[in-house]
RNA sequence: GGGCGAAUGGCGGAACUGGUAGACGCGCACGACUCAAAAUCGUGUUUCGCAAGAAGUGAGAGUUCGAUUCUCUCUUCGCCCA
């Protein structure tokens, strides 16, 4: 026998694909479309077993619907600027765009190696300026329809590198870089208005019937729609302001106020500007960070002014105002009032400072005494001692019931608010799009006219300054505009901009006019199935949900109201974790096995420990290199292997058996192809056709059914239960043709998973032009059926009958079954329960 | 702290709408081939028991003729938001 030789095969394949451009697709309105899309991978230079594990999944999907006469669009690209390309640069001394086109090179390479069916002519990269030529378009669009403004923000800021930190960027407080500690500083910044669409992208998501239910809730969650109400309270005191507006989601709980918290950056603030106390105390602020995250943990703190706000209900009652560090200025108003016996956060502030704690709610099983005490109780219950309120039901009714006495005293109104803030793109950083946007000397900013589109990028420069390179651009910088000398700006795009239009290019790829022809993204848009990982759950795909928001805003020509119509999360590719006796990572490879799960090091011979699998990181040192993999095994063996253990929704764990027994079971496969081609060439009688006429049958609809539900493992199982399968019995009496006819559907269901493999065997079998074998529906039904016989309830027998058979006749023929007979031995038979072909319970 | 999900042999995982628990693979054991090993092939493999049989899907309850599947309580783990 042979040995399959992966290499040369898959080779083979693989340029035979390139030289007839298998792949290509064209816009053809006759033909039913399918667009299946992976999220394009950041060229970081190298391909991990992630982006084999997503872009296999993928291409079984495309190359099945393909061979089900879809015309598929299958492409793929480079989502090329960011960060990591400027560390690169500065630690090498390279400039970002030779990094990252080497990159872009080397995995392509990469992926080709894995048998992808990619249209690799729509190819595209969003470094390219061909790309972001249409980004700037898009956003000069949408500066048009008021679509982006620009704001002061906080940053960030390290004082020492002087530049602009990202969130993951600050450890402990601290650049990661200089190790300075980072300061809060205000930046005047570009930001798209998503919030003006928070109540589309959130009735959008019930559209979404092919998303996980996951995705949808976190999105809704991260949406944050709100119910509330909006109440202006009376301050007194000597400041000129005498009202402070509050957005509260229990204004039923009013009658249990005890103080009212601004934020430090609320309009009252500045009256407190030279008050040393108050700045010292905004200091403290800044230290505990404002994420929703630090404010939760974080110990609440306040600084009591000798103001006194007074209850819109009650206005007997005053209470002392407090700037407060769990008060953000961006949610609601930046002020709150506090309610103890009903808010954690509240309690918490009131037994600091010592202030009243006043229950309002009782829990339904407790009475009119119920106190709160230890902590707050914010569950359902019945308002007590709030006067007017008493007795209403907490909390939707008391909630609706107090807002409409708000509203007709005007002392308040009802609210709907949103947790969804506006996106802030701009970035300062060098590797990015470029906005195209120009400042007169007093600071107003001006569009870039279409025609001086794209603002490029400046190339060799020095990105070793201080600060944002491109602010050291003199030259680029300037520019001139009717006459006028502007100033470019100097920010560039979250790449995320970048990533939330990529699907509508690929649908027009070589398009210079605009960013898309309308009559590609008619034909190919929305996208059929996005898969991709769980971690883009909510910016990524929010922000291409908010995009196609944003372009048919005010647009005729353009109505795409969701972007991906399926959307499939991949789980993450996971590996045992090593250390040695020194408690550092050690590597797969530095390691060797000595017996069982015992392991040394390849080198100084230490014991090491095997911990538990977990994600392949290189921090942890438990990353498997796909490159080599293919080599030592083949692309076929990598793309079976990471599709058969675990659903792909779930994680799966790598391992060096694993892979080894894919690579064994292909090696199986051609083993099997000739042995099947030699009987094929033997037989005559037709003895035993009708069988394999029916397993094949069943084994498609097996197929089918595992394709159409995303579960990959098992059509790994089917594949394995179909070789032992045909292993045993193709030696048995059947006709030549029915052996290549059935044969050939099996072949033609492993291109999929095993397209190199599955193309060469079709091949020898002089099978060219093949498509999807479909089962017979009529030819599923069995002659023989197995009923389980239960007892009680407990399975007894197992008998073989014709299908159909009815109650009685069964019955008959059990009650004479030996194994069923001494059961029913001196006992009354009390009730019988019968599932047709599948079980007969006899109570006894 | 909140939301979502999961828990099945030594391991990864199957089990359609409540109807044969453990498909398929790994590992392990035994056997064949071999001077031998590797590779390959075959057989077996939930646990206890020689067997008949009994127990068994994180724990406990419930609904049902029948529960891995449905309901409730609890435990543990994971993910996301904080």
């Amino acid at each position: 026998m042979n040995r399959y030789n992966f290499k040369s095969i898959e080779k083979k394949w693989q340029s035979f694909w390139e030289k007839n451009k298998s792949f290509r697709v064209k816009t053809d309105p006759s033909k039913k479309k399918f667009y299946c899309l992976e999220m394009f991978p950041y060229p970081s230079g190298k391909i991990h077993m992630g982006h084999v594990r997503n872009y296999t999944i993928g291409d079984v999907l495309a190359r099945y619907k393909s061979l089900q006469g879809y015309n598929v669009l299958h492409p793929m690209g480079w989502d090329s600027f960011g960060m990591p390309a400027e560390n690169a640069a500065r630690q090498n001394n390279l400039d970002p765009k030779t990094w990252t086109e080497t990159n872009i090179k080397n995995m392509k390479l990469q992926l080709k190696k894995l048998g992808l069916s990619i249209d690799w002519d729509r190819e595209i990269s969003t470094c390219d300026k061909n790309y972001y030529k249409h980004q700037q378009e898009f956003f000069l669009e949408l500066f048009k329809k008021g679509l982006v403004y620009r704001k002061e923000n906080y940053v960030n800021w390290d004082p020492v590198d002087e530049t602009v930190l990202a969130n993951e960027q600050v450890i402990d407080g601290k650049g990661w870089r200089s190790g300075a500690p980072v300061e809060r500083k205000k930046l005047s910044q570009w930001f798209f208005n998503i919030s003006k669409f928070s109540q589309e992208l959130l009735d959008g998501l019930d559209q979404l019937e092919s998303w996980p239910k996951k995705v949808k809730i976190m999105q809704k969650n991260w949406i944050g729609k709100s119910f509330g109400c909006e109440i202006d309270f009376k301050i007194e005191g000597e400041l000129p302001i005498k009202k402070v507006k509050c957005f509260t989601t229990r204004p039923d709980t009013l009658f249990g106020f005890s103080f009212l918290a601004l934020s430090v950056d609320h309009e009252i603030s500045k009256f407190y500007q030279n008050n040393k106390d108050f700045i010292k105390f905004k200091e403290e602020c800044s230290k505990t960070g404002t994420t929703e995250e630090a404010i939760a943990v974080g110990e609440k703190i306040g600084f009591k002014t000798n103001l006194k706000a007074i209850n819109p209900l009650n206005p007997q009652q005053t209470v002392p105002v407090y700037f407060a560090n769990f008060v953000l200025m961006d949610y609601g108003f930046g002020a709150v009032f506090g309610c103890p016996a009903h808010d954690q956060r509240d309690f918490d502030f009131a037994k600091k400072y010592n202030l009243d704690i006043k229950t309002v709610v009782r829990p339904n099983d407790q009475d009119e005494n119920f106190k709160v005490d230890q902590e707050a109780y914010p569950g359902p219950g019945i308002l007590i001692n709030s006067d007017f309120l008493n007795g209403l039901e907490a909390p939707e009714n008391s909630i609706v019931e107090t807002i409409k006495i708000l509203e007709k005293k005007k002392l308040g109104k009802k609210q709907i608010n949103f947790r969804l803030k506006d996106w802030g793109v701009s970035r300062q950083r060098y590797w990015g799009c470029p906005i195209p946007i120009a400042y007169d000397e007093n600071n107003n900013a001006h569009p870039i006219p279409k025609t001086n589109l794209p603002v490029e990028l400046p190339e060799n420069i020095d990105i070793n300054v201080k600060g944002n390179p491109l602010d050291n651009q003199k030259d680029w910088k300037k520019i001139t505009l009717n006459g006028k000398e502007l100033s470019r700006e100097t920010d560039t795009l979250d790449t995320f901009v970048c990533s939330s239009w990529y699907y509508l290019r690929f649908c027009s790829p070589k398009e210079t006019g605009y960013g898309f022809k309308k009559e590609d993204i008619d034909y190919w848009m929305p996208v059929d199935q996005y898969i991709g990982g769980v971690e883009h759950a909510i910016l990524h795909l929010l922000y291409s949900r908010f995009f196609m928001q944003a372009l048919s805003y005010e647009n005729d020509n353009f109505n795409i109201a969701e972007p991906f119509n399926g959307l499939f999360t991949q789980g993450m590719v996971c590996h045992e974790t090593y250390k040695d006796p020194d408690n550092n990572w050690v590597s797969p490879d530095e390691i060797e096995n000595i017996s069982g799960k015992k392991y040394l090091k390849k080198d100084k011979s230490k014991l090491i420990s095997v911990g538990p699998s977990e994600s392949m990181s290189k921090s942890k040192k438990n990353t498997i290199d796909p490159e080599d993999i293919i080599s030592n095994y083949g692309a076929d063996s990598a793309r079976l292997f990471i599709l058969s253990d675990s659903p792909p929704e779930k994680d799966v764990q790598w391992s060096e058996e694993g892979i080894i027994s894919s690579f064994k079971f292909i090696q199986k496969l051609w083993n099997l192809n000739e042995k099947v081609i030699n009987e094929m060439n033997k037989k005559h009688s037709s003895d035993f056709d009708d069988e394999i006429n029916k397993y094949t049958n069943k084994y498609l609809k097996k197929v089918h059914d595992n394709l159409e539900s995303f579960s990959y493992n098992k059509i790994v199982a089917n594949l394995y239960e179909m070789y032992s399968f045909l292993n045993k019995q193709i030696e048995k009496q059947y006709t030549k043709n029915t052996i290549l006819e059935n044969y050939r559907k099996i072949l033609i269901t492993m291109t999929p998973i095993l397209p190199h493999f599955a193309n060469e065997c079709l091949s020898i079998i002089e099978t060219k032009n093949f498509c999807w074998p479909d089962y017979n529906k009529s030819m599923l039904k069995e002659d023989i059926v197995n009923i389980v016989v239960q007892i009680n309830g407990k399975k007894r027998a197992l008998i073989q009958t014709e299908p159909n058979i009815i109650e009685e006749k069964l019955f008959e023929i059990v009650k004479n079954d030996e194994k069923i007979s001494k059961y029913l031995h001196q006992k009354n038979v009390k009730r019988k329960i019968y599932i047709k072909d599948k079980l007969l319970n006899i109570i006894v």
